[in-house]
DNA sequence: ACCAATGATGGGTGCACACCTATGAAATTG
DNA sequence: CAATTTCATAGGTGTGCACCCATCATTGGT
C-alpha cells in the first residue's frame, strides 16, 4: 500500500515526515529519562555557552520564557542544572550546568546518534554529510 | 544569539526543526480553508489512488481508523468527498473524491510549493532535486 | 523618590495528534 | 445457523507544544 506520490512529490511533505520521525525517535529515548526536547536543547545551550540568565535562554532558543521557567524547574529537580541569583542584577537568575548534566547531555547526543544511524540507512557517509549541509543552510535558528 | 552547536551538529535536530517549520507553513495554510494535514493526505490518496474503504485510508496512510471517520466527516462537509455504502461488502464505505476536492487539491498543492520555495529559499533548483532525492530515500512510508 | 521597564514565576488555555474502548451492522467461518 | 471477525462510528483520554496574562521583585531613568 503506497503513500500517495502527489505527496511524495512534495519535499515539504517529506520534510514533515523525516523531521517527524526524527523528532519522535530522539523524544522516546528522551522520554526514558523523563526529558522531553527542550530539555536536551536547553542543557546544549548551557554547555556550549555556559550559564545563562533565564531570559537569555529564552532569545537563545526561541522558547516562551515562562516555558523556560517550567524546563528549567524539571533539570534543576533531576540534578541536570542549577539556579542562582545574580549578584549583579538580583532580578536575573543565572541557570549553570551541573556535572550531572553535562554527562546526561553526553548519554543523549550519543542516542540522538543512534537515531540519526536509523533514519539514515540508506545513505552513505557521503550523503548524509551532504544532507547535513543541505539542511544546515535551510535552518533559520 | 546562536543556536549551540551541540544541536546544529545533529542532523536530527536539523531535521526535526526543518520539518517542523514545513510542517508548520503547510498547516497555516489548509488553516486558512480550514483543513489539517490529515485532510490534504486523504484527498491525496483518493486522488491518486481512487476511492477507498475507509479502512484502506486507514491502512494507506497509517491513520487511526477511528480518526479516518473523522478526517473524513469534514471531508464531506466541505464538498470535497463523498461517502456510499460499498454495494459488494455493505459494511465498507467508498470514499470518494469530489470535483471540488480535485479543485482543493490542486489549490493545495500550489501553497505547498509556495511553502516549499519560502524554505528551501537558499538552496538553487539542482540543490533542491538533491535534498529532495535524499530525503525521499530517507522516507519509509 | 517615583515611575517605567525588566526578569522570573504561576496559572491557565487551546490545538494537533495519537491512541483506546465500546457499540452496532454486516460478512465470513465452521 | 451460531460464533467470530471485519468495518465504521461515537466518544473519550493523554501528551507535547505554543501562547497568554497577572503578579511580584528588582532595577534604571528622570
Amino acid at each position: 500500500m503506497e503513500t500517495p506520490p502527489t505527496l511524495t512529490a512534495l519535499t515539504t511533505y517529506l520534510l514533515s515526515r523525516v523531521g517527524k520521525a526524527a523528532r519522535a525517535g530522539l523524544a522516546e529515548r528522551l522520554a526514558a529519562g523523563g526529558l522531553r526536547l527542550w530539555h536536551m536543547a536547553v542543557l546544549a545551550a548551557l554547555a556550549d555557552f555556559g550559564p545563562h540568565a533565564q531570559r537569555d535562554l529564552s532569545a537563545r532558543l526561541g522558547i516562551d520564557p515562562s516555558d523556560v521557567v517550567k524546563v528549567v524547574d524539571e533539570l534543576v529537580a533531576a540534578g541536570h542544572a542549577e539556579r542562582a541569583r545574580d549578584p549583579a542584577d538580583r532580578r536575573r537568575v543565572r541557570v549553570t550546568l551541573t556535572p550531572a548534566g553535562r554527562t546526561a547531555l553526553a548519554g543523549l547526543n550519543a542516542q540522538a546518534a543512534e537515531v540519526q544511524d536509523v533514519i539514515l540507512a540508506p545513505l552513505d557517509a557521503r550523503e548524509r554529510a551532504q544532507l547535513h549541509d543541505l539542511l544546515r543552510r535551510c535552518f533559520t535558528g
